[in-house]
DNA sequence: TATTGTTATACTCTATAACTATA
DNA sequence: TATAGTTATAGAGTATAACAATA
């Protein structure tokens, strides 16, 4: 066989099998986790675009509505229901008058905290009926996920 | 501490941090893979109703909208879309004339079945590229995951 | 009367196209 | 002329309220 040099660069049907194991149950945990939002005041949508603006520091509008995939216009509009209920601020750039730069506000800062807080804790509360094993299970698959993500 | 006999029911430390950085891992693994939806054709909505009567075979309108935790006429709406594009079929219900069933045809059976492969395909061809202790820790926390979404 | 499903209507999120202001 | 952002407008998805048909 060609490949014996780089067997571990090939697709070998257990990880055909594993993939698919793999996708389902993270996209069913996600959509419990997802269920579990607590704070209607706000929808994914906004609550995305103030995540990312925690994750990346302030934006352009542009940039926000990269980061989150969306068109320009889609985000203006999403920009402005954030400013109305005080979550993030407008400042003007410092040198391009076209560019305007949106940052988080105190608030928007703590609406988050409080949020992943929410989240954490029905987590949290599931994890003590695991097996010590299987905890160390998942502290161990936490950054292969990571890795997975960002490839 | 009156803990004491119950010690693996309580919430430690650790388990917070674990909760807040599996929630992350997870959310991320699970954006990705939504990422790589390929159908432009039909609405996540939409996918997700057809993945629904997949997994629980032929549904009423009402069930189907429990399901995708969605209001009746939000379903009505989705199933005419999925109906007119050959996806779904209607029929009576044999006893109770109020009811419908709704059923994936063999078109919208082939559209699923194409596109878990799709997405297991961009899973599988980044699997061979981690170490074989890490494809383990994997494999393990499958049945983890699921425990968990199910609780 | 209660249940199943649809229709009527409205709100949110998204997009494209057209416009304004600045570079 | 090109870029950043907004406004105008339309389509999809969701909801509640009201209605029709059946149990």
């Amino acid at each position: 066989m060609s490949y014996a040099n780089d067997m571990p660069k090939s697709t070998t049907r257990a990880d055909t099998e594993l993939s698919g194991a793999l996708r389902i149950g993270v996209m069913r945990l996600a959509r419990r986790l997802r269920a579990e939002r607590t704070d209607a005041s706000l929808s994914l949508t906004q609550m995305a675009a103030l995540g990312s603006l925690e994750r990346h520091g302030p934006l352009s509008p542009s940039e926000l509505a990269g980061h989150e995939r969306v068109r320009p216009p889609s985000m203006t509009r999403t920009i402005a229901l954030l400013e109305a209920k005080g979550l993030v601020g407008r400042t003007a750039h410092p040198t391009d008058g076209r560019q305007a730069i949106v940052a988080l506000s105190a608030e928007g800062r703590a609406l988050l905290a409080a949020d992943r807080r929410r989240r954490d804790a029905w987590l949290s509360r599931r994890l003590p009926e695991l097996e010590p094993d299987e905890l160390e299970v998942l502290r161990a698959a936490v950054p292969i996920l990571d890795r997975l993500a960002q490839s």
